[in-house]
RNA sequence: GUGCCUGUAGCUCAACCGGAUAGAGCUUCUGACUUCGGAUCAGAAGGUUGGGGGUUCGAAUCCCUCCAGGCACGCCA
């Protein structure tokens, strides 16, 4: 049975807070403002709050004699320090050190590490990734499956419901060639050794002689009619593509440590274009224009000259038809009140369009289109290989792997081979997640092997390093470290390291706010620079009781944060490196 | 032409919904070790937040305008 008194420690500093600072307004009769933050500076304390100010603005009054009256009415003792009014009228407060070792001590046993569920839980279907068939993933996937999986973690972390879904491009005109160049340049060796370098080939001879044969380019147009009316002897090529693409993928994915729930490539929906074309019409949301169905927006200026086209002249279905399709599949077949489409900045008109159709049909789900920018070369231009082409993404995370497989084995030459194997892979794949998502997310940035396989700065490599320094505390311990009842915190480097601890169940639904995961990254990458400021300052093993329990719970708690951080991100740790 | 995104220290990047003296890392310089993994820590230097207006107690953040780069704008996805 939970006492009440201890309510409290089951909820961030942050939070606890901001409940006595809303009492504290409705005691005084005034609305309800500004806000409670972590203080910009330690100078003014641990938190702070600005609502004086805002309320001084609304009212006219003065704010500093507001933000008095507000603290005389504020009932914080139990876990802070008298609250002071500072600067133009802001409240600090500084949390008391024994609320800090208390929750501290608390976060131990709780293996969500103080993140409570959300208050909100949301249905969600996060659609990232989405590689086409027939063509291998490069680096332009990167940045979209990085921030969807990460993203994804973090939701189901905090308490929401989600489904991971593979929107594969496997419906696309690309397939008359490649069914063209099946039928007439199969080479079942190749496809046998590697099938996406021989299906890439198909395409692209059949594409050259396309260019320069009329004949050849009917007969490719030929072939995807066929596809697209059911051909039995087209659709079962077709078929094999996917396979073997997907197989492809798959490979991928378990080496990223990436899952998912569905996999619903543009093919899926073919069969529900024709009645999405139809319930539109019907409904007057589209119309007849230049002999296409196109739906326009003439009462939202940005979009007014910009009609949606979801039946072509000729008669086929494009991309936004069957966008419209899956948005309907995932309302009312899986059930989701809200959707994420994690894709590059440059379809967000597309996305728009599409958003606004489901509004007009009278969709009520909360649709979010989260975009990126792109990795860019040394040369500041979009990444590529010396001949232009896109950087095959199994090449790239070979490259990773090896280069930190070099590391590993300079830095600790004594270990085993498979051992090293292992960590090379942790740390390489680590390593350019990492670069990726401590990024904010709609900024190019430049791809760089040497910095984000660094250990030092805020790299992937560092924050494992820190987590692997701690486990060799506890392998030099020799038992099962057992959590003290009581734990005594005395050093300011204890405290700073705690207080720490205790804010990674403010900041991990923070993401969420803007699908920000670099502001956990960030976060970790402060907890470990505070870890390592306190591991230089505090001897742990050699310390007296209490204080030495006391830090070796400090390490355990800091370890776990520093792991389950970096799971967050879909990044694992080593044990050694 | 219209719309969207980006512009912050020499370089690479932070700054959550408008908060206090704009923060890190890399680089450079100065200190601290026969350390529990120095793969570290402490400190210094480095800025007209692309330019110019405006809004207000307060602006990197919001509004206007200009500059630079990227992207998108009816039958590709």
């Amino acid at each position: 049975m939970l006492r009440l008194r201890d309510l409290w420690k089951m909820e961030t500093f942050q939070s606890l807070l901001a409940r006595r600072l809303s009492a504290a307004l409705t005691a005084l009769g005034v609305s309800q403002a500004g806000e409670l933050t972590s203080a910009t500076d330690p100078r003014f304390g641990d938190y702070q709050t600005n609502a004086a100010l805002v309320l001084a603005k609304q009212r006219g009054e003065n704010p500093r004699a507001l933000a008095q009256s507000i603290i005389a009415v504020l009932d914080v003792g139990d876990v802070a320090e008298p609250p002071q009014v500072a600067g133009a009228g802001f409240i600090n407060f500084r949390i008391k050190r024994e609320a800090i070792v208390a929750k501290t001590r608390d976060l131990v046993g709780d293996e969500q590490l103080g993140v409570t569920p959300t208050t909100d839980p949301r249905k969600i279907v996060i659609d990232f990734g989405s590689p086409n068939v027939a063509k291998p993933m490069h680096v332009g996937h990167i940045r979209s499956t990085f921030l969807g999986d990460a993203l994804a973690r973090i939701a189901q972390f905090v308490g929401h419901d989600v489904i991971r879904d593979n929107h594969l491009g496997d419906w696309g005109t690309q397939f008359g060639m490649v069914i063209w160049g099946w039928k007439h340049l199969l080479d079942r060796d190749a496809l046998a050794r590697d099938s996406i370098a021989e299906l890439v080939r198909l395409y692209k001879e059949t594409n050259e002689r396309a260019a320069n044969d009329e004949s050849v380019r009917e007969a490719a147009r030929a072939e995807l009619v066929k596809l697209q009316s059911g051909d039995p002897e087209n659709f079962a090529i077709w078929k094999q593509c996917v396979d073997l693409s997907m197989r492809e993928f798959e490979r991928a994915y378990e080496l990223l440590g990436i899952k998912y729930d569905i996999v619903r490539g543009e093919s899926f929906y073919n069969d529900r274009l024709a009645a999405v074309v139809e319930r539109l019409l019907r409904a007057g949301i589209a119309e007849i224009s230049e002999g296409a169905v196109c739906v326009f927006f003439r009462d939202v200026p940005d979009l007014a000259d910009k009609p949606c086209i979801i039946r072509k002249r000729d008669g086929g279905y494009n991309y936004a038809t069957s966008d419209i399709a899956t948005v309907d599949y995932r309302v009312q077949d899986l059930q989701r009140d809200t959707i994420w489409i994690v894709t590059g900045a440059p379809q967000q008109l597309h996305f728009r369009q599409i958003f606004e159709i489901a509004r007009r049909e009278g969709d009520t789900a909360d649709f979010r289109h989260i975009t990126h920018g792109s990795i860019l070369g040394e040369d500041r231009k979009l990444m590529k290989t010396r001949s232009g082409e896109n950087v095959p993404l199994r090449d790239l995370l070979e490259e990773a792997i090896s280069r930190a497989g070099r590391i590993v084995a300079e830095k600790n030459p004594d270990l085993r081979e498979e051992e090293r194997a292992h960590i090379a892979k942790v740390i390489g794949i680590g390593a350019v997640k990492y670069a990726d998502l401590s990024q904010y997310r709609m900024t190019d940035y430049v791809f760089s092997w040497d910095k984000m396989l660094s250990l030092h700065g805020n790299t992937a490599p560092y924050l494992q390093n820190a987590y692997v320094r701690i486990r060799s505390i506890f392998r030099k311990l020799g038992h099962a470290f057992v959590a003290p009842e009581k734990i005594a915190l005395a050093e300011a480097a204890e405290i700073q390291l705690a207080k720490k601890l205790c804010q990674f169940a403010e900041v991990v639904p923070q993401v969420l706010n803007d699908f920000r995961p670099n502001i956990l990254g960030n976060y970790l990458f402060e907890l470990a620079n505070n870890f390592h400021a306190f591991y230089e300052e505090c001897p742990v093993l050699k310390a007296a009781e209490p204080a030495r329990s006391s830090r070796l719970l400090l390490c355990e708690l800091t370890a776990r944060v520093l792991g389950r951080g970096l799971d967050l991100l879909g990044i694992g740790v080593p044990e050694k490196m």
